[in-house]
DNA sequence: AGCTTTGCTACATATTTAGTAGTAAAATAA
DNA sequence: TTATTTTACTACTAAATATGTAGCAAAGCT
């Protein structure tokens, strides 16, 4: 499994740059919808799937093992559970929800 | 090609949630990479290519046109280059560098 | 007219994602 | 204690996506 670790040779940067690295980890399929699923709070392997309609039980666990050695996700009682750096990382992606919705009127006519 | 139009189904969310259909647009390999690169001012699609260290014209094209259906970018005389929504997009995805600095102190030690 | 640059496309290969089925371990019920 | 259910996956195949290299047609420059 092929981890984007910042500083090593990453999609976009083969320095590594941080944000090329954080790129490459989020522009993965599901990455960003997972993080965004799991604000609504610590669950298990299958409520999560059932919360994302429509993903694979094979690419959450790819994207959950990913996100787990980024140190976004962490397994607690409860079950899966976003990290303090997984909130963040959350709240910085908040944003987009308002943005999305402004840009999606210039969709609705078709 | 499949373009995540909000409001029709996308991955994550059947009603197109918008926030859904963004993540998907996003969460394609090197969309953000690009969106990243072309802050640095309007170029022509050699020199993106380029920029993008390793992308090949293949994805680089595809990318560039569903980026260009999105409204995110456009030709200009000067090539291509961010819309005013693509610009508003960079600034809301602009903080993730700063914490990705952070975020990337973790991983130094490995 | 010839050379270079540009913006691609074609094509073959490799990698990623999806979808379905099933299994081992843990929790719960009888 | 045994049976049943739930959970967290893994295996496997198929489909979709990305890569990499080559090259070509159009535009611009000399």
């Amino acid at each position: 499994m092929s981890f984007p670790t910042p500083g090593q040779p990453v999609r976009g940067s083969q320095s590594g740059n941080h944000i090329m690295a954080l790129f490459d980890l989020l522009g993965r399929s599901w990455a960003m919808g997972i993080i965004w699923r799991l604000k609504e709070g610590s669950c298990t392997f299958r409520v999560l799937q059932e919360r994302c309609e429509s993903i694979s039980p094979t690419t959450l666990n790819k994207r959950l093992k990913e996100l787990t050695t980024a140190l976004l996700i962490e397994r607690t009682m409860e079950g899966y559970a976003l990290t303090k750096k997984g909130e963040e990382l959350f709240d910085l992606l908040k944003p987009l929800e308002g943005w999305a919705k402004e840009w999606a009127r210039h969709f609705k006519t078709q």
